[in-house]
DNA sequence: CTCCTTCTTGATAGATCGCTCTAGTGAGGG
DNA sequence: CCCTCACTAGAGCGATCTATCAAGAAGGAG
């Protein structure tokens, strides 16, 4: 509780006056741990050049997660996976119809592959599948993430008059198509799969709205 | 040359006559790296493990390999592209009609991930989205294996009677929800994914077909 | 037999890993 | 005022990482 004060009012006035990055020391660990684990992964990433990146003191890491570097990967996972539903929000609620905000998507993901030099892709899919196999609680991070993401998508075609169990279908398969175009695309350095991945969910959810 | 006939000779003499594990070294060395790889990642195998599940020697692996773990990286990935390049061209030689070997490609998916507690998936993907950023050499290994696939799965389609350009998109989008879905079904462990991506594919096949 | 090459074997170097620990700093409360 | 405590700061620990090296075993060629 007064932790929680405490980190708020620090936030506030900015504590100690030395000009570093904005946010807390806290937020700016966990950004840069999001950022580096998603483009080298979870194990390929170490703790000094978290800190090191974030502008941060070393001991601050195991101060504000206690639980060390498995800690501060769930919590990675979870805020940058939230994030990303937000932005699917976001562009959804712009969008004049459902097939627009899909492939509004697609196109945003693949000029944000662009503009970070194919970097930046999903942010927990590299580290979901290292730690598929040897950590439960970051497996089950990336689960949940991924239960959300596809119970968001469902509700959002559900609302445009899909039936539930079809709308779930489209919603595995519109992410499937994402995930699996982001991995040829960061590995073979092109578009090109995101488009015709893109173009795929467009027309799938386009006969789907089509029968409903 | 010379050296090649003598790996030949070694391998049928089983040199030194200790029992080991079946195949050379230099065989066991890679399949074990193939199989660590593809579970734990590159980053998060180690090369003391490498040579402890192989059973071979550790200096051995420097012996085989001078260029040490990114050229065992890279030997891996062609490797074990290649060798599930054939299992689609296996079950797409015996299966009825195209749409069957695609649905029977994502069933038998589906079995091995099963059978393997969710280990097994695509041979190469986690290696794939590790090391697009980190590792010039090893991201080109895992481009040539996917540009092989899709050319093959091009191929496949084109010859029964796509067009090449339609049948070149679909197969990245195959290839896609196929990777897509193994990401969700290893962190969620569970095969809802692959046969929801697997319905979704053959659907699509089957459109294709139709229009030619 | 000796010489030569191939391959085995493990000790070890040097760097880096995640993490702990202690000391110090500075703002708010009594 | 001083005391408290959240936070800063980084040296250093043991473990583990990749890679090298020197010594030796085994078989073929002369």
């Amino acid at each position: 509780m007064a932790g929680i004060a405490r980190a708020t009012i620090g936030e506030k006035i900015e504590r100690g006056g030395k000009a570093k990055a904005p946010g807390t020391t806290r937020e700016r660990i966990l950004e840069s741990s999001a950022e580096l684990f998603r483009r080298q992964g979870y194990t390929g990433t170490g703790v000094k050049r978290i800190v090191a990146e974030a502008r941060a003191p070393f001991g601050s890491v195991y101060h504000f997660f206690p639980g060390g570097k498995e800690q501060l990967g769930a919590e990675a996972i979870r805020t940058s996976g939230a994030l990303y539903a937000r932005l699917f929000a976001t562009i959804a609620a712009q969008a004049p119809d459902v097939p627009s905000a899909v492939g509004e998507f697609f196109a945003g993901a693949a000029e944000t592959l662009v503009e970070t030099d194919y970097a930046d892709a999903c942010p927990i899919a590299t580290v979901a599948l290292e730690v598929a196999s040897t950590s439960e609680p970051l497996r089950k991070a990336s689960a949940e993430v991924f239960e959300s993401w596809i119970a968001g998508a469902t509700a959002y075609f559900a609302a445009a008059g899909i039936p539930v169990t079809r709308a779930r279908e489209l919603a595995f398969s519109m992410l499937s198509l994402l995930e699996g175009a982001f991995v040829f695309c960061r590995a073979m350095r092109t578009t090109e799969p995101l488009a015709i991945a893109g173009a795929s969910a467009v027309a799938e959810v386009g006969a789907a709205l089509a029968e409903a």
